[in-house]
DNA sequence: AAATGCCGTTACATAGAGTGAAACGCATGG
DNA sequence: CCATGCGTTTCACTCTATGTAACGGCATTT
């Protein structure tokens, strides 16, 4: 037997080891691989052909692998229907869809839209400029929340304690300069619905080669106008402001 | 023990009968149910509690359910990762999309493209019109072939013998009126690449109230100007026409 | 207040499911 | 022509996955 330390975990957690085993399977998937073949399963996985081909099986028998005619495996259709019924559970695509198009647009930069999932952000809409270039969040990535601007402005609105993050309650936005990828800097603004319930952060992400001070201060407006407008869309109320301006102290915000 | 129908399937098909269900379990969720409680799961998956708990524990500690505060249970941001990259391992993300968009706003109905897996046909673009209404099919949804216009092109271009294919493969479009869904009509055209192998098909969708076959004509040429410029961009060849008269009989395209 | 029903969860004995080593035939390439 | 690595099958063994039963909590009903 494997005796891997993955599997007592499991086991522990009261969890079941084979489900754990074969979920581990479609993780190995990345970006770069179209294709895998059953040996590099294996390997990635470190578990044996045999096991690795019985879980691909199941797991090609529902749609979340697909066996292609060289005997390689790629990712399945089931996991977009499913990736939308995730999406769609927020109930907010629709009306943030157009408004990252419009940011986008306005400041020629990426547009996205984050959530907070446990201890992690995860992007859930995006919208790429066309000027978007090298490595960037997608849809569906999952980050962590101490590293870039969405990150802290979700920690801050979720009643983080330090000065940073009571900073960021007051002035409703927080801008990094490559922190958490050297190269992506961002913008980011909370967005609350009815009863003032964070719902995520709204985000204008580039490269930080022109992502400079003065190019935070010029998209602060348009982030600020729309994040207040998806604010108010969604029945939470605004910040009655969204000039560069330092914003007067604002105390209607109560750490959760 | 069970002794379930589906249980016995996995096992003599060469899989594992704990990941089966614990996918099962996934499946369970709709469009219209946000979060289920673990009896609901486990009445829709017949099983009993323990068993469905077990599996709900894994699918979350990997990332594919999410647990509620109220113990109810959600899917988890997982699935938006490897829908993603579902989506993205087809390589043609950056032409169809801009080209979606394009052909929604010539012809104010909602666009779509797809793609043939195995005997389905799969959803993997949608651009939604404004005016869109009803009950449309969505990105991920998994469809028959052999209803609805898509389908059928893309069953003509497989190679599918009779008639009505043989007229569609000299057309390069087929339209179909509340053949799926009585309130969904749609016209398609298909896409190719390199070596003119099909790719999917790309679809203008409406309500069979306003889509009739006045509003197929008018659609018929930005639809098949745009899946020409796919077709060139994806590095195939087009068919050399895209007016609305009857096209000359073609043979460069051969059965698969 | 008492009773009822359903919820999520835990404990446990048992059946049998999941497992990997070994061996197979088949490409591929040195 | 051998060597290597591939996907696949077989099979005996171990331990995993399972459902029943029972628990406490919470509403709603009686």
């Amino acid at each position: 037997m494997a005796r891997a330390a993955l599997d007592i975990e499991a086991r522990e957690g009261g969890g079941v080891i084979a489900v754990e085993r074969a979920l581990a399977v479609l993780d190995v998937f990345t970006v770069g691989d179209q294709s895998l073949a059953l040996a590099e399963l294996a390997r990635r996985v470190a578990l044996s052909k045999p096991t690795v081909l019985r879980l691909a099986k199941s797991l090609a028998r529902s749609g979340y692998l697909v066996r292609n005619d060289d005997t390689t495996w790629r990712l399945g259709p089931k996991l977009a229907r499913l990736g939308m019924l995730y999406q769609s559970g927020f109930q907010i695509g629709d009306y943030v869809q157009p408004l990252l198009r419009r940011l986008s647009q306005a400041t020629g930069e990426s547009a996205a839209f984050y959530v907070r999932e446990a201890d992690m952000r995860v992007c859930l809409f995006r919208v790429d400029s066309p000027q978007s270039i090298g490595h960037h969040a997608r849809t569906g990535d999952m980050l962590p929340l101490n590293r870039g601007a969405p990150g802290h402005v979700l920690l801050a609105f979720g009643g983080q304690q330090g000065d940073l993050y009571e900073k960021i309650r007051q002035d409703f936005a927080y801008a990094t300069y490559g922190e958490r990828d050297p190269e992506v800097s961002s913008l980011a603004c909370p967005v609350f619905r009815i009863g003032q319930q964070l719902v995520g952060v709204l985000a204008v992400t580039g490269p930080t080669s022109r992502f400079d001070e003065a190019a935070v201060a010029r998209h602060l407006e348009p982030l600020k106008t729309i994040a207040n407008e998806l604010t108010r869309q969604l029945g939470g109320k605004t910040d009655n402001q969204n000039s560069t301006h330092r914003p007067p102290i604002d105390a209607r915000r109560a750490p959760a």
